[in-house]
Order: structure tokens, then C-alpha cells, then sequence
DNA sequence: TGAAAAGGCTAATGCTCAGTAGCCTTGATA
DNA sequence: TATCAAGGCTACTGAGCATTAGCCTTTTCA
């Protein structure tokens, strides 16, 4: 019951070369966007031409859905595990918008790929990462509820403060930077910190 | 020495088809991005057929750059506008934030073309557009270094606190709606008050 | 009223790109 | 050692795109 027997990877293995690629693509979407990131470029940065890709993926557009999906089922993960077991709705979600921080900052290129790159997607794809952000959305939005309906918590808006917390986690995925001067530890126990300020926190 | 003496719009007048153009280019480009927005797309949005728009405008990167050009140059003049004349600092940043926010309801979809395309302006324009970004951040920055060097702020991180304003801004421009059920002001107001608790002013 | 400017249009140009076809080399295995 | 799959490669296909060329109609105004 502890969820530890939850699958944590739930998506078909790579192989080394499938993933060489898919870091690859992720650089590159990132970089310069999905439109603007050639096969032949992708291919380039693995040591291969472009046709040689389509012995290892199917298609560029499931290559980026790959990258989102993947991304979007790990902020899942990193959000459950952060608030389980963990009692008083304070600490609920300054875990939780720690949890957020932090993802952004060891995965801001899929976060911001996923930000930015959602157009890109075709139907079907775009639909299934949709899907997965508002159910994200939706578990910080309800811990802040939570501790409205429990009078520890003091808003003008639920929306809006899940809203600013949301929004300050993406913006962290584009400035961001491993060899910056704001640490990650850093970073994440501030923006903790923001949080409960932001919800007007009793206690 | 008001500063009402500075013309505001500096950049060359559009004839009516050629704003009506660029208001269409606009939306297209915040729907689906820049480079999947076709030539044809916009000339049908406005009636005329794609070679025709070039009887109005030189090339699809001008209108984009136009666009952006012309956002920040008016999110420099609302910000100036709002901190003239106030001294006192938990004043001045209340208001730049109040104007920031403003800025990013009223302008939202230059703020989102001007956030996701910036990778598809070519150098010369893109180097533009980053100095004037670049300018406006210095300015949200020193008006929290004021704060803290007169003890009326206290934050763990100048670049965190002045990071966090300005993502909230940019947050706004992607989910904010015209006809949404939270209020321009209502929304700004709030963000008003998250920034002055963020930067933890004292009295 | 007549010339010319403004502003449409279609057709064409030249380029880029994702993906496919089909071939060849290499290395594992039977 | 013969086979065969894996995984490269080049050449090609077919489509889409921004922009230009050149033409025609309408409007303006001297």
C-alpha cells in the first residue's frame, strides 16, 4: 500500500542509441524549437544522417510526444511521492511546490519544450499532454482548498495562487541553469518559502 | 520634464489594412507560432491572398519582429509611467508590479508571441529585442536592490525575487481570458500585494 | 479625362524538409 | 563458413513554403 509498487517508468525501454536520440532531439526542440529542428540535425548530433533516425524512431512528431509524455508522468511521480504521508496541509504543499521547483530544475528542458511546444503536437498527442497537466493542475489547486477549507490557508483567489505557483515553476525551467549562481537547494527551499507566504498561511 | 514630452509611439504609422495585417499576424502567430503560421493564412485572415501582403509589408520576419519591437517599447513606457513621480519604494514597486501585470493582461498575446518566438527573429532582430528585455529586467531588479539597500525589503535573493516577479507577469499572458471569471483588476491587485509579501517589506 | 499610383491577382521560382526505397557493410550465430 | 539481421548510407519523392514577376483593375487627382 505504500505505492512503492507503482511502476515508476511505465513507457517501453530505449535502447542507448533511442535515447542518445531522444536527449539529442530534446537539446535541439529546445534550442531552436520542433519546427525549426531538422532530422538531419538530430541525426548530426548522434553521429548518424537523418534517414538512419527512422531505424530507431518512428516518427520526429512521436519523438517530441515521447518527450512530453515521459516528462509529464514524472511530475506525477515526483508530486505523489513528495506529499505522501505527509499530514499537515502547510507542509503538503510547500513539499508539493518544492517537488515542482525542483522537477524544473533537473528536467527544465523537457518542462520547457513542454511549455513551448504543445502546438506542435498533432491531436491525439496534444490531447494526452493536456490530459496530464490539468490532472497536475488540478492536485495543487485542491491542496490549496484544502487548506482554505481548513482556515489555515487565506486567499483572494484559489485560482489565482495556484495559478502564481504553477507559472513561477515554468519560469524557473527557462533561467534556470546548472553552472548558474542560484543553487538548486536554494532556489527550491525560496520558492517553498514564496508559497506559503503567497497562500497567507496561518501558523 | 514630466516625460509626457516623449512621444510615446515611435515607431512608423501602419495604414488601417496594415495594422488590420499585423493584428492578424499576431493572433496566427499566438495560435500556432511563427513558423507554422503560413503567408496564405494571414492574407486570408484579412481577406486578400498571401502575395498580396506584400504589397503592404516586406516579409514575414519584419511583422514579427514589428510586433515584438513595438511590445517592449510599450512595456517600457507603461512601467515609466507608473513609478513617475512616486518615492516611496514599496510605492514604486506595488506599482510597477500593479503596471507589469496590466501590461500582461491588456498586451497578452504580444507578451506570448514575444516569450515562445523569440528563436525564430534572425540575429539582428533578436539582439534587439533581448536588450530591451534585458533593460526592463534591470529596472524590476533595481527597484528590489532600493528596497533592500533602504531595509525596507528583505529577500534571500535579489535575482530570485526579481525572477519570480516578472515569471508571475509572464504566467498571466498564457492562461489570462478577456472574459475569464477573474478580473483584470482583481488579478492585479492581488499580484500587487504577492509582490510587496514576496520581497518581505517591512511596515 | 487621362495618367499614374495603389493594390489586388495568378503563375512561377527556388528552397527546405520529413520520410521512403533500396543498397551495402558488419558482426553475431548456427 | 554461410546466413541473416541490424543499422548505416545515398538518392529520391512529394509536399509545402516565402517571395518575386508580371499583369490587370480601380481609384485618385492634376
Amino acid at each position: 500500500m505504500s505505492g512503492s509498487d507503482r511502476a515508476v517508468v511505465t513507457r517501453p525501454q530505449l535502447t542507448p542509441r533511442g535515447r542518445a536520440i531522444r536527449d539529442a532531439a530534446l537539446k535541439l526542440f529546445a534550442e531552436r524549437g520542433y519546427e525549426a529542428t531538422t532530422t538531419t540535425e538530430i541525426g548530426a548530433a548522434v553521429g548518424i544522417r537523418g534517414p538512419s533516425l527512422y531505424k530507431h524512431v518512428s516518427s520526429k512528431q512521436d519523438l517530441l510526444a515521447a518527450i512530453m509524455l515521459d516528462a509529464m508522468d514524472v511530475l506525477h511521480d515526483v508530486h505523489a511521492l513528495a506529499v505522501a504521508g505527509v499530514d499537515d496541509v502547510a507542509d503538503r504543499l510547500r513539499r508539493a511546490v518544492e517537488a515542482h521547483v525542483r522537477f524544473h530544475t533537473r528536467h527544465r528542458l523537457e518542462a520547457f519544450v513542454g511549455n513551448r511546444e504543445i502546438r506542435s503536437l498533432d491531436e491525439v498527442n496534444r490531447a494526452a499532454v493536456v490530459a496530464r497537466r490539468s490532472s497536475y493542475e488540478r492536485l495543487i489547486r485542491g491542496l490549496i482548498e484544502e487548506g482554505v477549507a481548513a482556515s489555515r490557508f487565506h486567499v483572494a483567489s484559489v485560482k489565482l495562487a495556484s495559478y502564481a505557483l504553477l507559472d513561477l515553476g515554468m519560469g524557473v525551467a527557462a533561467w534556470y541553469r546548472e553552472d548558474g549562481d542560484l543553487s538548486e537547494d536554494e532556489i527550491v527551499y525560496t520558492y517553498g518559502r514564496f508559497a506559503l507566504t503567497l497562500v497567507g498561511v496561518a501558523g
